[in-house]
RNA sequence: GGCCCGUUCGUCUAGGGGUUAGGACGCAUCCCUUUCACGGAUGAAACACGGGUUCGAUUCCCGUACGGGCUACCA
């Protein structure tokens, strides 16, 4: 059992790459195969700098490395970089046999006798035309020109593509593990480029051409493929090779939350990168889950449940019991709509169950960076009680700035709707009560609060909060002031009053 | 437009010829708490529609509607 994830680099691989890289290992795990990174560089034009690394560097942040391929060791089917393996000659043999065998043919025409044609057909009704059966009997290919007129084309090296010969009104009927039988007339299939004009193969060639060079077994990809599989058929079936055909599966497409369509990276509601991305070409650059402050373990968690379900009702899994539990059959056809809401609670889930120390390792070197200096053992016990209030870890130093920070307290608002300037007198009652508390701990300090009394006037625990923290809502309050000490806490209060 | 794929609470989903249609996120209410949360309890909330098949369809079949994908010498 072999499966391979096979990106192209010509971008940030987003979460539904991701996605399908996960599917494909959590397989590959269960079966105990194999799990391929085969880059798909076949396109000069759309190639971008970065990218490849940055698909090795995500696979590694997301803990879903393959076990051979680009960036993981070479196994013993590379070079695993197809503009590498184009130089073995392997594509352009597939295609030579495609057309030995009259399955293939060449195509001279021009990127502008194209263009004719398509206008010719659009003009005649036909919304979207295509090089097929019919038309291809109108542009110069080796099936209209004769033997030597296409010889002596191509002993003037005039450019020309290999085009898949797609025979007319047949059924063509395929397997998909997920979808079951799926059924296309080749009337609705296009002549499909096989060998581009400048030597390199099309995805249609050279997926095909690896996957079986590389024994892969399935091809674990997403929906958007399921229109060309028929043609991929087809090409199996003209060498001969249906016997080494993969089983197919494909994988529902990740939606927009509002708003239609695939995911897409201009959302902003929510990362679609793993990590942070930026095209060199150009000047935004997008933010990664990793950056947003998911963890790797939270991340692939709420991925393998976007369309797919153990079918328990456990929705936290480590990779190894998402592992074990995978199955294509419980995969679902349907498209899902990302929910970023429910990404945040599992976040949450695995944030809560980490410990208070490793949250604290996490955090140093945001506080380093801010400039505050102090041990980490206090911040593992500012881990601790802020751990109930936050999704992600840098909360603490937005919502907990208090613990490392004197606050402001300018909330005039607030204050006036607590009647605060009425009843200075009881919070200077209390910040004196608790300066001559021998022991300082949270059950005394709330026990001082508790009895603190002026002219029948009680003071306010959201108060009381506002005044040591800025803020009006957090952890335990005389949990907070215990970590915060005595000394801050008294100055604290008298410095509002 | 054509072709292909799909359709269970707002969202992710379980289920499957006879169920009080289950769970999770989110939302609401109550309890806990002299605050906000956390936690606990409860609640509102779904089988797209129309035809078949059947004693009986949410479940099977066919249409319709809606959604998605594809329709390049991109992957």
């Amino acid at each position: 059992m072999r499966v391979r994830f096979a990106p192209s680099p010509t971008g940030g691989l987003h979460m539904g790459g991701v996605r399908t890289a996960l599917f494909n290992y959590l397989f590959a795990k269960k079966h105990g195969g194999d799990f391929i990174l085969r880059i798909e560089d076949t396109d000069r034009s759309r190639f971008v700098e970065g990218a490849e690394q940055y698909i090795i560097d995500a696979l590694k942040w997301c803990g879903i490395p393959p076990n051979e391929g680009v960036g993981f060791g070479d196994g013993p089917y590379g070079p695993y970089r197809q503009s590498e393996r184009k130089e073995t000659g392997i594509y352009h043999r597939y295609a030579m046999k495609l057309v030995e065998c009259g399955a293939a043919y060449y195509a001279f025409d021009t990127e502008e006798e194209l263009e004719q044609m398509r206008k010719r057909m659009e003009q005649a009704g036909v919304p979207s035309p295509q090089y097929n059966h019919i038309t291809r009997q109108h542009m110069r290919n080796s099936l209209t020109l004769s033997a030597e007129e296409v010889n002596k084309l191509l002993q003037n090296n005039t450019p020309y593509v290999i085009r898949l010969k797609v025979p007319r009104n047949e059924e063509i009927k395929f397997h998909d593990i997920i979808r079951g039988w799926v059924v296309v007339n080749s009337n609705q299939v296009d002549d499909k480029v096989l060998l581009k004009s400048d030597g390199m193969p099309t995805y249609h060639l050279a997926h095909l051409a690896d996957d079986i060079e590389m024994k892969i077994s399935h091809v674990v990809r997403g929906e958007e493929w399921l229109p060309s599989a028929p043609a991929h058929i087809l090409i199996y079936k003209a060498l001969g090779l249906e016997n080494l055909m993969p089983e197919f599966a494909h994988l529902p497409l990740i939606l927009n939350p509002d708003g239609h369509g695939k995911i897409s990276k201009r959302e902003s509601r929510f990362p679609v990168f793993p990590l942070s991305w930026k095209d060199p070409r150009e000047k935004e650059e997008f933010i990664g889950y990793r950056e947003a402050g998911y963890f790797p373990e939270a991340f692939m968690n709420i991925l393998a449940l976007i369309g797919w379900n153990p079918g328990d009702n456990q929705e936290i899994m480590t990779l190894d019991e998402m592992a074990q539990k995978f199955d294509f059959a419980k995969v679902n056809k349907a498209g899902a709509k990302f929910d970023p809401e429910k990404a945040r609670w599992f976040n949450q889930v695995y944030l809560r169950k980490k410990s208070n120390e490793e949250l604290a390792r996490l955090l140093m070197p945001e506080l380093e960076k801010k400039g505050w200096k102090g041990e980490e053992s206090y911040v593992a016990r500012v881990c601790g009680l802020m751990k109930e209030k936050i999704h992600f870890v840098k909360e603490c130093l937005e919502l907990g700035n208090y613990f490392f920070e004197e606050p402001e307290c300018k909330d005039h608002e607030f204050l006036k709707k607590k009647k605060f300037d009425e009843n200075r007198e009881v919070y200077r009652v209390l910040a004196d009560a608790l300066e001559n508390l021998s022991s300082w701990e949270a059950p005394g300090i709330q026990e001082t609060f508790k009895k603190t009394e002026f002219e029948g006037k009680k003071p306010d625990m959201q108060t009381f909060r506002y005044l040591i923290s800025g803020h009006t809502s957090g952890p335990g309050l005389f949990e907070v002031a215990e970590l915060l000490g005595k000394d801050s806490v008294i100055k604290r209060i008298k410095k509002n009053i």
